[in-house]
Parts: structure tokens; sequence; C-alpha cells
DNA sequence: GTGTTTGCAAACAATTTGCAGAATT
DNA sequence: AATTCTGCAAATTGTTTGCAAACAC
């Protein structure tokens, strides 16, 4: 038997996140739960991320980019990831359950769910490029 | 100035990635391959698969498994992951461009595209699934 | 006290890279 | 001849794991 036994790492992780919006690295998460705990490691960061998403507290978003992101919003919902500064973001669209359907009248197997990611380039980065158009023309 | 040059380690990996609807691995490729030409480096096979990839004649397919799989076909197109066996798989489904003007409308940057992956459990798993389950019933 | 969690370091898996020699143009 | 590509091995990166000590119940 298994139980859970309370820990202030775990805990800490867990309320990091929450004030996140971006979608942290397990390295992230290090970084900044160092500065409250110095010691830890981070092998613990990464088996209480684990453990969490195995829980549904937080999920793990994987954006082809190499490295897993995590956030606290366990609703399911589009993510962007920016193609020239690799920022995570929530695309606030609700998902569409259309989709399931539309792809299990057309799949012999079961489809449970999916996962969008959008690309594209963010805010910041489009107003820096708008930015070097802009000097170009003044030339 | 850098010029493509012949290669028939390249040639040929792009030749078996035509062959295959699955989405292999650069390890599968690399062991496919290799009964072709014997001392193909894995290395090669990364290395092509990249160039192949930027090129443009190839696709990368992340699929949250850890591992990247790579698909001859360059047509935007959705994908299938089984969480029994892992499997990839197309679903013939075509994108639905809506999806990015919607998420234009409610997201300050830039919308290029999306990739959607489906989950669930695929044909040959879900028929496992019903056996095992059929076997149950026969007790 | 029993069982879980931690920090640390070592292990691992996927991918990338440096380099001398082979192949292509 | 000039340049690109290959095989090999070593390096890098992200993540997992084994273990003794620390912690929670």
């Amino acid at each position: 038997m298994k139980t859970l036994k309370y820990s202030r790492q775990r805990e800490s992780i867990k309320e990091f996140l929450a004030t996140r919006k971006d979608h942290p690295t397990a390295d992230t998460v290090y970084v900044n739960i160092r500065q409250l705990y110095p010691n830890i490691s981070l092998g613990t960061v990464y088996r209480n991320l684990s453990l969490l998403a195995s829980l549904g507290e937080i999920c793990k978003v994987s954006c082809g980019d190499g490295v897993e992101h995590f956030d606290s919003n366990t609703e399911p919902h589009y993510h962007f990831i920016c193609r020239e500064c690799g920022c995570v973001q929530d695309v606030p669209l609700d998902p569409l359950n259309d989709l399931d359907r539309m792809a299990s009248n057309r799949f012999e197997g079961t489809i449970e769910g999916h996962t969008t990611l959008f690309f594209g380039t963010c805010r910041n980065c489009t107003e820096k490029v708008q930015k070097t158009l802009d000097k170009r023309e003044a030339i």
C-alpha cells in the first residue's frame, strides 16, 4: 500500500507552478524553487513533477522543442509555441470536441481526445520583426 | 556557398521512409538502412533526417513520447498515437484551417498553423482489450 | 517504528558534434 | 582540386534511478 506523505518541496513546486501562466520546464522550476529551498535537487523536482502529473494535479505539455513543459491548468486547452523565442502560451479557445467525433468516423480504433499546438510568432517577437522592417524602410 | 551533394545513404533513407506509413524513429531507420548499408552510422542517419526535414522533403513528428518520428508525407495532416503500444498513425482528416483563424482572433501574435495529435487506443490494441474482456465474461 | 521522500551522484537515452578520411562534383 | 558527406567516438542534453540519510505519520 503506498500512501502519499506530505513534502514541502512538492507543495512549493505546486504553488510555484500555480503562479505562472507560461509553461516552465523542470529546470526553470528547479532554479526558482532553489530560492526557497537552496538544497533541493533536480532529481526531486523531476520526481515531483511526474508524481503531480500522474495524480492529475498538473499536466505535462510536449511542444516538440525537446523539453517537457508543465502546466498547473489541468483543464484541456490549446497551446501555442513561438518559432522565434520558443515561448509557450495558452490559446483561449474551447477545445473542439467535434474534432474527436470527426476523427473517430474515419479511424479504426478508439479516439479518446486530442491536443492541438499552434505555432507562429508571439506578440513580442512579432513586434520586434516589425521594428526591424520599419528601420529598413526608413533608410 | 553550400551546395548539396548526392549521397546514396541520404537517398536510401528517403526511399525507406517513403515505403512506410507508420512513422519510424531515427533508430528504426538506422536498423533498416543497415541491411543495405551495414556500415552506416547512427550519426549519419540523424544528420540526413535533419537535413531532409529542413529541406522540407520529409517532416519531423513530435508525439510527446520522448522520441522524434519521421514522416515522408509533407502535406499537413493529423496524427494519432496509441496509449497502449505507442504506435503512431495518420488520421485521414483534412486539417481545419478555420482553427487557425479562430485562434488568431483570440491571440495576440501571428498564428501560422497548427498540429493536432489524437490519442486513444489503436485498432489492434482495442481488439486485444476486447478479447481480454470476453475471456473474463466467459468465466 | 514503518514507509515515503530527499539529496546526491551515477546511469541512461536520444541526439549532436569534431575530425580524419572517403565520396561527389 | 574543392567541397560535401561519412563513420566513428566522444560530448551534450534532458531525464531517471539507486542508495543512505532525513522526514512524515
